[in-house]
DNA sequence: GGTAGTACATACAAAAAAGTAAGTGTGAGA
DNA sequence: TCTCACACTTACTTTTTTGTATGTACTACC
């Protein structure tokens, strides 16, 4: 990381995993395929439409797969592609970050 | 991390870091202390308004710090604290995978 | 026919975030 | 007096993201 300009992807990462939803989704998926509905509860607070939505362009950029086992009532589910797994490796860190410092952060938000 | 739902701390990181811009400003500051202008500059694209914005956000949650040197013309500099060192050490992983998939990243866009 | 389960699609609205433009304050120097 | 450098502030606008409500498709079962 010499050349902070040419080395920084940042930009990159924040491309695919920007917005309040997609982070968390990816981290719930990490422990194999899930149906829709599940992935809505994991993901607590996500409405059905948003979570549609980012599903769909979390599949655009190759880093979720979703499988149809075409029965009534319709069965799918979503999966991490390998790329996927990359990446939610690379979010570990910042979970648990967030995890250590969870109550630090509670206390300066409610102050502010 | 075998229980997902108490353990995960990314709504955590994301309530910190969440945003355009939040992450990036974090990564220029790594190098140490750096004018208005600096971070400016280094963090591409982003308007004085929302820099200035994104950077008092920062500071209300402790992971920057403001040092005003009084003088005139004015002379300010921003840095991280211990606290923002320990975060932009969690974002690196991600920065790395960013680098290392941009190029395949750009692809993927380009074609959606 | 109605109901159920499941994963969507669509239309419109609301909220949040980012952007554009103009202005301010402070001394220092010409 | 005017201009400059620097780091802001404010008002308004635009864009993006998320949210609410309703509807669809497909079988299976009563």
């Amino acid at each position: 990381m010499n050349d902070v300009q040419s080395t920084c992807g940042l930009d990159v990462s924040l491309a695919v995993i920007g917005g309040k939803w997609k982070p968390l989704i990816l981290y719930h998926l990490q422990g194999g395929p899930k149906r829709f509905a599940e992935v809505r509860r994991l993901v607590k607070g996500i409405s059905e439409k948003v979570l549609i939505q980012q599903l769909r362009e979390l599949m655009a950029v190759g880093v979720l797969i979703r499988h149809d086992h075409q029965q009534v009532p319709p069965m799918v589910d979503y999966s991490l592609t390998p790329f996927g797994e990359t990446l939610v490796r690379a979010l570990i860190p910042l979970c648990e970050w967030g995890t250590l410092n969870r109550q630090h952060v509670a206390s300066v938000l409610l102050t502010a």
